[in-house]
RNA sequence: GCAGAGGGCUGGGCGGCCGCGGGGGCAACUCCGAGGAAAGUCCGGACUCCACAAGGCAACGGUGCCGGGUAACGCCCGGCCGGGGAAACCCGAGGGAAAGCGCCACAGAAAACAAACCGCUUUCGUUCGCGAAAGUCAGGGUGAAACGGUGGGGUAAGAGCCCACCGCGGGACGGGCAACCGGACCGGCACGGCAAGCCCCACCGGGAGCAAUGCCAAAUAGGGAUCGCGCGUGAGCAAUCACAGGGGUGUCUUGCCCCGAGCAGAUCCGGGUUGGCAGCUAGAGGGCGUCCGGCAACGGGCGCUCAAGAUGAAUGGUCGUCGCUGUCGGAGCAAUCUGACAGAACAGAAUCCGGCUUACAGGCCCUCUGCGCGU
């Protein structure tokens, strides 16, 4: 049922977007970034846990970078369990945010047990959109 | 066909769209990219560091029928013995109990070497209920286990006291590489079990691990406290050499190395980094075919072919379709056909190999045993 849908999200994401410059996605690896942004703004849905922060200027980062990183502890469950987690929202982040995501921001996902995994792939893509709608509001 | 036994394989296929990691390339692009257990981290190795080697002794840990295979093993194969099963086949920590110590609950008279509760027999006594002494272990009862079992002779009653058979112990000799098997003959029979209690014997084993280890870069510190060692002799202008001394691996011997007038050693406290590259994937390598040796595990030859290397950690996300299974509905005598919905296991490389163990939806194949049916 959804593959008509697939082009039409295509063509609506073009109107968002913003200048070219800022679609480089990096990925979080430092502990103290984690912590960071486990410090700010955070918002919970369905499937998982948005983290959101906004960079200081200080740091040593391309300033348009969105930078984004991924968490699942052991609570979600054994390795498969938490690398299907991982991949499903990796793939979110990759088709989400580039256009819904904030230059200059950092994003931590954090999947939840069986719930991340299971949740039609539709559903997750709208959970995350709401999640960055309330944090970028927040910031407002 | 039914019941049972043993072994092996597989672990959805195809196609869109969008991605990720690594190699090659200036680029376009192109090639490769999870498992049978990748798991538990239980054994065995390779590799690296701890400076290193030989022998003796001691300790600790492991292994434990025999032979073979292997780089090695606690693994695998073949065999032996014991036990289970009608059979195929399965199970067994399976060296030593006359080196020593220890233990053998409950029950029972008695549990390890000496003993006699009930009972049986004889003699004596008797208040005729029975009591005492002696003989005895066949019968009873207990137990996981009780001076071997059955029958006969024998006797006061009994007992390997004697005899036959079975069992047991020793055993010339024969077979086998061996575990072990057979066994003439001899012995009236003695010598209980536990070694997964200590132990003895044989064999094996140094420790730690890829966060090993090496290089580069940055940053911080060139900290503080306590303890301990040392200031030697000879030669030489000196570098240095020799000796004494100190230290080093359980210890000793032999040997070796380091220190040897400094800014070194140990412990604790405090602070900082925990980045990049190498190690890092081609090796006792996997697969297919074929030939040779071997009962087999396995070994050897030839030909072709294959190839993850990540590090907040790639190897995917999503959709369609086919196949499989189940439920419900429809058609059909039935096999079957068809529609809708649902389900599809255990599980994710982390230096690399050989094993073991554990987890696992569904499906497929081979061999053997017994019974039934047909020809």
């Amino acid at each position: 049922m959804t593959p008509p849908e697939a082009p039409k999200d295509g063509t609506a994401s073009h109107g968002d977007m913003p200048p070219a410059v800022s679609v480089c996605l990096t990925v979080l690896k430092n502990r103290s970034d984690f912590l960071a942004a486990a410090r700010a703004r955070r918002q919970g849905t369905g499937a998982m846990m948005v983290q959101a922060r906004k960079r200081r200027d200080a740091e040593e980062v391309p300033a348009h970078a969105i930078r984004v990183g991924f968490t699942c502890s052991k609570k979600v469950g054994n390795a498969v369990a938490r690398n299907r987690a991982k991949r499903r929202m990796r793939e979110v982040a990759r088709l989400i945010l580039p256009t819904r995501g904030k230059p200059g921001w950092d994003y931590v996902l954090i999947g939840r047990k069986d719930a991340t995994a299971a949740r039609p792939f539709d559903a997750l893509q709208g959970d995350l959109k709401y999640a960055l709608k309330k944090l970028h509001a927040a910031d407002a």
